[in-house]
DNA sequence: CGATTGCTTGACTGGGTTCAAGGCCAGTGG
DNA sequence: CCACTGGCCTTGAACCCAGTCAAGCAATCG
C-alpha cells in the first residue's frame, strides 16, 4: 500500500515532487454491468437506454480511494473521466505557497474530468472512502459521438456546474463569513434533500475543507458555526452533524432567495 | 429612446421593478451573411463549414447596445443566445442589497446564454457600445442537433469557461488585492495578445467594474493600481490604458505560472 | 461656467486572519 | 487500565488588510 498520509497541501509546502499515485485499492470491475449501479439514475448514464448501457459498461472500471487519497493532480494528463458512485470527493486548486481553494465537493452521481489541452486544471482528492466509475477519455469521446443524448447530458451537466461556479464567485467575492456558511449549509441541505431527516445534514469534510471551499480560515469557520449555534439557528450533536433548527433564519442570512 | 442611465445596481438599490428593456438600438439584420463577420473565426460559428453557415445565418439577427445598457436580467426567460461581435459586455450577479459580482467580461467572439430551466442565472450588460449576434434558443437547439460539430464546440466553450471560473474562484477565495489585480492584468493581456502593442492593454471597464470582478472596492483597486505604478511594474498614460513595464514582476505577483 | 462623473488619496475602522493555547477523543503502547 | 500522542475543533488576544467614510481633483457636459 502506498504512503498516502500527507495531504497534497503538505506535499506542496514541503516541495516534494508531485506525482500521481495509482489507486491504493483498485478493483477493475468491468464485468459488473451498470444496471445495478446505485448512482446510475443520478448520473449522466441516465441518458442511455438499458439497451445502450452495455456500450458504456464495456469501457468503464471501478476505482476506490481511501480518505485523503489523491485521484489526480492538477497538470496530470487528463486521460480519464469519472462518475462518483460512493463517497465524497473534492476538487481544488493550489497556489505555490500552499493556499488552497476547493472548487467543489462531489457526491454520488456527480461527474468529473472535463478538461482542455488534455491536462486536468484542478486536483481531485477523496474526502471519504470513495468509489469512482472510471472511463478512459478516448473511448468516452467515441461514446459521445455515438450517442448525442449522452453528449447533450454532458453539456447540461457542464452548464449546471457553470451556474454553480457563478454562484460560488458571488459568495467568494461579496459575501460575509456568516453569509458564506449559511449559503453552504443550505446548498448541502438541498443536495441531501428527500432523505429521512431532511434538517439534519452530515458534512463529512473537515473544517479545513469547509474553509478552503468558502475562502475562510478554520478559525473563522469554527467561530461562525459557534455563532449560528448560539443564536439557535443550528444545532451540533457532533462536529460533523448539523441540525438546522431555523431554516428561514438561515436563508435570510445566506442572501439566497429560497431554501 | 429608453431611459437607460441608471445602472442595474442603482435600480436594484432603489427597489424599482426589474424589467428587461428591449434594445434601444436594434437592427434586425438577418439578410447579411456570416461570411463577413469579423468575430466568426473566434467564435463557435467556426465549427460550421461555409456551406452550412447559411443555416445559422437564417436564424440570427444583430442587436446593438449602448454602454451600460442591459442585455438581459437574471431571472428573465432565457429565450436567446448571443455571440459578441463588437464591444465588451459583462455578466454579473447581484445580492439583494446591491452588492455585485461580475463573473466575466466578454469580448468579440465570446459566446453567452447557456442556461438551465429556461431562466438566465445572471445578468448581462454592455460595458462599451456593443453589437451582439442573437440566436433564438429553440432554433439554436435545433442547430445543435443537426450539427454535432457545433454542439462539440459549445461543450468545449463551456469547459473553457468552467476552467476559467475555477481560476476565478481561486482568485476570489485566496488571493490578496495585489495578486488579484496582477492576475487580472495578465489575463487581459492574454486576451489582447498578438496586437501591435502587446504590452499596452486598454481596459474599457470602470474601476467599479474591475472591483466587482475582483471582489474589491474601487478604492482598493485604485490604491493597488497606484502601488503597481509607483513600483514601476506598470504605467498609466490614462486611467484606462495600462502599459506593462515589467511582465515578469507582474507574473510573480499574480501567483500564476506564466504570463 | 457650474454640475456631474470617475478616479485618486487620506484617515480611520473593522471583519477576518494570525498566533497561541486548550479541550476532546480515538488510537497506541506500557 | 491509564498515560501518552496526534488529529481535529474551539476559543482568546492581537494584528492587519481591505473596507468605509470623506475630501479633493480632473475631465466632460449640459
Amino acid at each position: 500500500m502506498y504512503e498516502v498520509a500527507l495531504t497534497s497541501r503538505e506535499k506542496n509546502r514541503d516541495g516534494d515532487p508531485i506525482i500521481s499515485l495509482t489507486p491504493a485499492v483498485s478493483r477493475p470491475d468491468k464485468a459488473s454491468g451498470c444496471q445495478a449501479c446505485g448512482a446510475r439514475q443520478k448520473s449522466i448514464c441516465a441518458a442511455l437506454s438499458s439497451g445502450d448501457l452495455p456500450m458504456m459498461a464495456a469501457i468503464r472500471s471501478d476505482v476506490r480511494f481511501a480518505p485523503n487519497q489523491t485521484v489526480f493532480f492538477e497538470g496530470d494528463p487528463a486521460d480519464s473521466l469519472f462518475n462518483v458512485k460512493q463517497g465524497v470527493v473534492k476538487l481544488f486548486k493550489l497556489l505555490a505557497d500552499g493556499r488552497a481553494q476547493i472548487t467543489g465537493f462531489l457526491f454520488p452521481g456527480d461527474f468529473l474530468g472535463l478538461a482542455l489541452l488534455n491536462k486536468y486544471s484542478y486536483s481531485c482528492e477523496a474526502v471519504t472512502a470513495s468509489e469512482l466509475c472510471r472511463f478512459p477519455r478516448v473511448e468516452f469521446e467515441r461514446l459521445l459521438e455515438r450517442f448525442p443524448a449522452l453528449e447533450r447530458e454532458v453539456l447540461s451537466t457542464a452548464s449546471n456546474e457553470l451556474a454553480a461556479a457563478q454562484d460560488q464567485m458571488l459568495l467568494l467575492g461579496r459575501k460575509t463569513a456568516q453569509e458564506r456558511l449559511a449559503t453552504f449549509l443550505i446548498m448541502m441541505r438541498r443536495r441531501t434533500a428527500a432523505s429521512a431527516q431532511a434538517d439534519t445534514i452530515v458534512l463529512p469534510m473537515s473544517r479545513q475543507d469547509i474553509g478552503d471551499y468558502l475562502g475562510l480560515t478554520i478559525e473563522t469557520v469554527s467561530r461562525t458555526v459557534t455563532r449560528l449555534r448560539k443564536s439557535g439557528t443550528i444545532e451540533l450533536p457532533d462536529p460533523h452533524r448539523f441540525v438546522i433548527r431555523d431554516p428561514e433564519a438561515l436563508a435570510a442570512l445566506s442572501g439566497l432567495e429560497d431554501l
